[in-house]
DNA sequence: CTTTTAGTTCGGTAAATTATAAACTAAAAA
DNA sequence: TTTTTAGTTTATAATTTACCGAACTAAAAG
């Protein structure tokens, strides 16, 4: 693969990706810059290249970078006696991914635990069907801290 | 907990899984609908039931089931002799929710081996990051299919 | 044949979201 | 001191989403 075809290619990923973030709940912009910060080989971008690269206003960039920022998705360095921001993927923790889809089974569980409490008929079908799905997910939660233990012990 | 009660509570809760739904994509009336039918005891609503219990208009409540049943959230059934359906929450196979989840990161494992695939230094920190997370996603999603058959013959 | 029932479809609108341009600011450079 | 740099803020435009009312329809009931 040529470098143009490489940069090309990755050009495409970038938009893929930023509809992969979108679908996170990230607005349209801030998911290409997740996407450009995480696909390119570049891996620090200043201000200017991302308003450059993604051809957006600057007033966008800047609010995207910011809730970015916030959310803990990217972070910055900067240099001495340069005065751009350096813009880069925060490096997080391998497990994050993972994490966050344990958080959001962890909300489901405690919706069902709540709706089955307040069920009248708790034989009901859809009692009974709560109530598995309670256990389901206790199961799995469960499992999940062993499975992190399990791997990282493995490596 | 008397029976005025409970149901001023159920209806609480009709509004949190509202909220809850919505997080997961679903447009907020649709989202009420599918709290209604999951956490109240009565467990098939007509049409009619629905527009007034959640003083929505017809055209919303129309559009919203119609999504629903497409989406495979909801179903239908009829009485012979009656030409009302009776709206209630698809019976899903309990692994449903789980199962959701192992797409989602199936689709992170693949958006992540087609970014590092493009990666031209292989060595770079986000190159090495995405490696890890693709090493680590493909871990647990061979478990996922381990845990769920201990589950099934642990009951 | 007319009326009622059980919804569906269409057109419009209000509200929310997303993005922009232009004015502004604080710090550094000239 | 003036100018430039590196953004931020503000006001607004454009787009999208969510919802409603009203007209419509197909089947059943009267």
């Amino acid at each position: 693969m040529t470098t143009e075809e490489r940069i090309r290619r990755q050009k495409e990923m970038v938009e893929m990706a930023g509809r992969f973030y979108e679908k996170k709940g990230l607005q349209p912009i801030a998911g290409r810059i997740v996407g450009l910060l995480t696909v390119m080989d570049k891996e620090q971008y200043t201000f200017d290249e991302i308003v450059e690269d993604l051809q957006i206003s600057k007033s966008s960039a800047s609010n995207a970078l910011r809730l970015l920022e916030i959310s803990g998705a990217i972070d910055y360095i900067t240099v001495p006696g340069d005065r751009k921001r350096y813009f880069q993927l925060k490096k997080r923790d391998k497990f994050a991914l993972i994490d966050e889809h344990r958080v959001t089974l962890t909300d489901a569980l405690n919706y069902l635990e709540r709706t089955l409490e307040l069920k009248a008929d708790k034989q009901s079908e859809n009692a009974v069907l709560i109530r598995d799905m309670i256990d389901m997910l206790n199961f799995f939660l469960n499992k999940f801290e062993e499975l992190k233990k399990e791997y990282i012990s493995q490596k």
